[in-house]
DNA sequence: GTCTATAGGTGGATAGAC
DNA sequence: GTCTATCCACCTATAGAC
């Protein structure tokens, strides 16, 4: 490594590869500090300060590069988001590719969905505290992150809802929707309790890493998702 | 109704029955407009100020009535879960003595769990928004709000762990929490984006009303408790 | 119990030197 | 690109008159 003559602020790291995390661009440092942070301390909760503080940068450094905190947590989902419904409809196009007229099984249909996920928390054990920022994100009641959720999952959201109606037939689409729903609802929120499941449980459950989730996950909703349509007001009590 | 002779607040409302909301005690009218801002713009997103400006009140009334932010926060809270699970038990109760040896029915016992959250939403049509104040909290990072749901929920996870056990046999304790926490995490999630589903599902789902979610819920569910126990490592890829 | 007034603190955002 | 210094809006909470 040549001797420094001259401060260039961010040149030298350029060329390393391998450099420790304090060291990347400050860009790259807020991004994962306001991750960690949102997910520990909610949106509204963190404030930029201690974002700036977490990543050992100025704080008129997230101004600079992303504007406003709107548009920083805006960042924060796109980096992981996209990727990840990336991956799924990577894996519905395999599926559908080599299968047959009747398209792919169920169970590969809801592994192609739910599987991805895993990549969020196994790649780097910093990074475990994503899965519990998605988790918030999608139940927040801010106009701006619900719109964002809602464009960013609606390819995925159509496209596994034809395959899941086309693995069970003669299922209505409303009620296919709603079982839609119950898969991700029951992802998300178990995703979100994750780092809580074994106070939860009482010690009943011990491994909560998302690899687990996934592993129990898919034969619940399998069947789940291959009951027999609801029928009547559901106001009865069966006893 | 007598002529006003001196001003005594709050003494005029107290003979009267069927008031208008308008009209309640200071310390109801903060509750309610705290339960919708809150469910509307987040705990953290929501100032006291705007609680007071849709109560009609001074801001120094939530001090004098509740002390903290928190302590309305949990005031909150408490008003709606304590009679929510204290149904579910009551169900689950009625259940166990009716039931023989055996115990009661799997779906039985999860209609127990489920149908009580009807009674949050239909009671009162400015309650709708309680649904989506639950699930927030549920996903909320703050320690206090987790530890208030923690605490709240302690018997019923662990009454209707035993039931659903003893109804499905043969499936170990750490699967059947799991699945107890896909069943919650499907409820809250859907009862969370129930305001939105219309606009999320493209117009599929039409009436996204909280008794539906029961009754489309319930199959989905008891066909998922009683799947076989998951095996593995879940990295198979199923094809 | 209800109000005004204000203390005391923190938030996001920006201007301008370097 | 990075930093200091600062603006100003807004927050929770409280003191004290009525």
């Amino acid at each position: 490594m040549p001797e420094r003559a001259g401060y260039r602020p961010g040149a030298g790291v350029q060329d390393a590869e391998g450099e420790p995390p304090q060291q990347r661009d400050t860009k790259d440092r807020i991004l994962d500090a306001a991750e960690r942070m949102f997910a520990q301390g909610g949106f509204h909760g963190t404030s930029l300060r201690s974002i700036t503080g977490e990543a050992g940068v100025n704080l008129a450094a997230i101004h600079y590069h992303y504007g406003s905190k709107d548009e920083l947590i805006q960042a924060v989902f796109a980096r992981r988001l996209a990727p990840l419904n990336r991956e799924r409809l990577r894996l519905l196009d395999d599926l559908e590719a080599r299968a047959g007229e009747a398209g792919p099984d169920l169970e590969a249909v809801i592994h192609a969905f739910l599987a991805p996920v895993r990549r969020l928390a196994d790649d780097d054990s910093s990074r475990r505290v994503v899965v519990s920022l998605l988790g918030q994100a999608i139940t927040q009641p801010d106009e701006k992150i619900r719109r964002l959720f809602i464009s960013q999952f609606a390819e995925v959201g159509r496209r596994f809802l034809a395959a899941l109606t086309r693995a069970v037939p003669h299922l209505p689409p409303e009620e296919m929707f709603w079982r839609l729903m119950f898969m991700v609802g029951a992802m998300v929120h178990t995703m979100t309790l994750s780092q809580h499941l074994e106070e939860f449980s009482g010690g009943i459950c011990r491994s909560a890493d998302v690899s687990s989730l996934v592993t129990h996950l898919v034969p619940f909703v399998t069947a789940g998702m291959r009951a027999p349509a609801s029928d009547g007001d559901g106001s009865r009590e069966p006893v």
